[in-house]
Order: structure tokens, then C-alpha cells, then sequence
DNA sequence: TCCCGTCAACTGGTCCGACCAGACTTGGCC
DNA sequence: GGCCAAGTCTGGTCGGACCAGTTGACGGGA
């Protein structure tokens, strides 16, 4: 909200599911609790019931409630149930729950930055090594912002997956990219120009050129590492 | 329940949006395509407007068409768009994007289960173990039913992913789990008494228990790369 | 007293028809 | 030919009606 786009011509359906997700990931209404009924609902916010009905499906989409027909719409165990749909409602979420799993997701990204980058250096076409080539060097200009950083590091990642033409992790990428839009504070530090380091990438290009699997995955590996241990730093 | 009903009693929205899907992710409907406006879909499905608008949210919350106030519905290149929900989808449309996702999936599965024998040869607790040998034992006992041998193999694996507290990945494997369910009959074959082998599992246990990090994760990662094996065989 | 069936009063699901609001299309004006 | 305005497409919201499962209180029978 206070941060990237005021939220002006968001939907009304939007709006709703918006505060009712917080209001459920915050623990404001716990796992098990009925929501009101979408009368109700209606009534309160001022909308039309359909409007009320659409914010409903959307946290049931989302894996947040569920919906019976006949029966109270119920807050659902979403930790154990959901699946990685909720993921940037629980970093956006902030709190101890946010932290720990940013931690999860830094461990993960270095496990599957090494995978891809080992791969890629196995079976990279020429003008994939140089798109890498290119992000790599875009990284390493000086008086980067560290937003630019972070879309270009992201664009780094996808690039490895794409290389690796593993469409299922292609898919989790975009799970992973969903993160980054929707909480790019969370990330923000670890890019910043006094820790950042863009050699980590420059290294794997230049392991990947040289078919250097072990070497290309060590450098990506070392990169996530460098963020998780900024992260465990940061909040000790 | 468990083997996916056909599809009783299901919403007017989630039968049309379950078509809809279906028609794009295999590829009747192609990206960029634009779909018909709500009112012509209601007339065609002879249900009403507001059904159609929530079969629309639901495949736009897939990440599946984007939809603009004023302009037509588009379908979007779902496989840069959209996340893992599409991939219960992708497996169950069969054919050549069917299998390779599969491939794609047993290789990510053997990159986790890797990572989680490490992480669990590293921090398991004794009762942890103890759950990891009575799942080894029961998948090492003689005439086990292929579907036996899957649901304990899924225990297992979320059994290591407990382990390694990484909430994250439990996710994942919610993701992995909501496939099992759907799709049973792509794994069968790999459980088959005479293709399945427990030992992986058995070696696994014992690796972690002497704590030896490097044979656990070798032990997961030559499970999975069997499934592969068989998979690559069978399609060839 | 206790159990069980009935039924009213919830809940969500679907429908209708109207109107609002943004985005394309078209045609006339310059 | 190029530009702008109106018309008519699109989705967005409304409200009010009725259908269809669930729940639970209430009353009658064992």
C-alpha cells in the first residue's frame, strides 16, 4: 500500500480479498474460524454480494478458505493444504513467519541456482551464454540501483532456467518472480552497492563458457549464500 | 476421492473454467488468442453471465488469461505466466507436453530429495529417523500394491522435507502431492513389483543414521534417477 | 429421559436484467 | 491523409429473486 502504486483502480472484489488475506495470513482470523456470511459481508463493506463473491473465490483460488456450499466458509489450515499460491501473501505478511521463509526461499534459490548453472554449463547454446554474458555485465556497472540489480538478477536466474528446458521449474520461477514483485523490500538490502557483489555471476558465465559445470554451480551457490547470510545477519 | 471421480458434482463455474483450462493448456486455445466476450460464452454454455465471470476469475487467478476492463479476455503465455497450479493441468493433458513435464518432475524430485537426505544426514532427530526406517520397512515388504508403494513413497519424501524445516519446500510438496492425487496412473508403472526397488530407501535411512551426508543424498538422487530411466525407456 | 425425524432458518449457488465504465471502431470533419 | 468524436463493443457493479445444500432447534415417539 504505502509503497509501489497507491492502489488507486484496483476492483472492489480486489480491495475485499486484499484486507481479508491479511486479516487471515496476520492471524486476525485463525485457521478453522467462519467468516461472516457473504450477506453479511456485503452489508458491511457497502458492496453488492457478487462483488463479495468474487473476494471469495479469490481466497479460495488463493488456497485461503474454503468455500461449502451450504455451510460457513471456513479459514483453512493454509500452511499445511495451500500450495506455493500463498507463498507471497506470507512473505508480503512481514512478521517472524515472512523472515523464516525468506530464509526458505534464499536456501531453495541457491539449491536450483546450482542445478541450472551446472546444467548450463553442460549444454548452453552459444547465444544463450551470451544473453547470460550480457546480464552479467549490466550487473557489474557501477552505481547500479538496487532495483535494477534485482530485476537483472532475476532475469539471470530465469535465463538459467530457461537453458535448462525444465518447464516445471520454469513455472517456479514465476512463483519466485510473483515475490519479488509484490514485496521488493524484502530483497531490496541485498542488493545494495556496498554488499552486492556481481562476481558471483561473472564467475559462472565465465564457468559456464568453459564447461566447467562444478565451477558455474559453486559461483551461484556462493551467491544465494552471500544473501541468506546477509538476511541471518540483518534480523540477528 | 481417491481416484479422482469423475467429476460429479462440481460448480457451473468450475466445470466451464476446468474446460476453458483444459482447451488452453493443450493448446486449442493459443496465447495472444482472445476468448469470446462473457456474454457470448454464457449464451454458448447456456448458464449465466455471473458463472462465466467466475470461471474467468478462476482462470486468470491460474494465471491463465488476463483480463482487461473495456477489452477482450486474452490467453496468456501461461508458461512464462503462470505458476504450479497449471501443472496438475499440464500432466493430466497427456500427450508430449505430458511426459516431458513428467521427465522434468522426476528430475526436480531427485534435486530435492538429494538436498532433504543431505539436510536430514545432517539434523535428524532420532524420532525423525525412526519414522524415515518403519516407511523403508514397509516399502521393502514383498507383494506391495504399486499404489501402496507411491503413497509411502510420498511419505517419505515429506518426511524428509520435515526434517529440513524448510516450510517452503513443504509447500512444494503440497504441489507435488495435489499431482499424485490427480494423475496416479503416470507413476504407477515406476512401483510396479518388478521394476521397484526399496533399496534406495533402505541405503538412505542408513546413511543418515551414520550421518553420512553424501550417501543419503546419492541414494535419493538414484531413486529418482531410476524413475527416470524407466520413464525415458518407455516413451522410447 | 432420551433418541430421532422433521422442518425452518440459515449458508452458499445460480439466475435475471439493468446500468456503469473503460477500450476499441468507425466515420465524418478538417 | 490525419485526427477526433461518437457509437458500440468489452468487462465491472448492482440488486433482487430463487434454487440447493447444511445446520440445529423443536417436538413427538420409544
Amino acid at each position: 500500500m504505502r509503497t509501489r502504486a497507491a492502489a488507486p483502480k484496483k476492483n472492489v472484489a480486489e480491495r475485499i480479498a486484499s484486507t481479508l488475506r491479511s486479516a487471515i495470513v496476520k492471524g486476525r482470523l485463525k485457521p478453522g474460524d467462519a467468516l461472516p456470511s457473504e450477506r453479511e459481508l456485503a452489508e458491511r463493506y457497502e458492496v453488492n454480494r457478487s462483488s463479495i463473491r468474487e473476494a471469495m473465490k479469490r481466497l479460495e483460488a488463493w488456497g485461503l478458505v474454503t468455500i461449502r456450499h451450504g455451510g460457513a466458509t471456513r479459514v483453512t489450515e493454509f500452511l499445511m493444504n495451500a500450495g506455493l499460491s500463498v507463498l507471497p501473501e506470507l512473505l508480503e505478511a512481514g512478521g517472524e513467519l515472512g523472515t523464516s521463509v525468506l530464509a526458505d526461499l534464499h536456501e531453495l534459490r541457491g539449491l536450483l541456482l546450482g542445478f541450472c548453472a551446472e546444467r548450463a554449463a553442460q549444454r548452453a547454446d552459444p547465444a544463450s551464454v551470451a544473453r547470460l554474458d550480457e546480464l552479467a555485465r549490466r550487473l557489474a556497472e557501477p552505481r547500479l540501483k538496487p532495483a535494477e540489480a534485482q530485476a537483472l538478477d532475476y532475469d539471470f536466474f530465469e535465463q538459467l532456467v530457461l537453458i535448462t528446458g525444465n518447464q516445471l521449474l520454469l513455472l517456479f520461477t514465476k512463483v519466485v518472480r510473483d515475490i519479488y514483485f509484490r514485496a521488493p523490500e524484502r530483497f531490496l538490502p541485498m542488493y545494495r552497492g556496498d554488499v552486492f557483489d556481481a562476481g558471483h555471476h561473472r564467475r559462472a558465465v565465465a564457468a559456464i563458457k568453459a564447461r566447467d559445470a562444478r565451477a558455474a554451480g559453486d559461483a551461484m551457490r556462493a551467491h544465494a549464500d552471500s544473501a541468506l547470510r546477509l538476511l541471518r545477519k540483518d534480523t540477528a
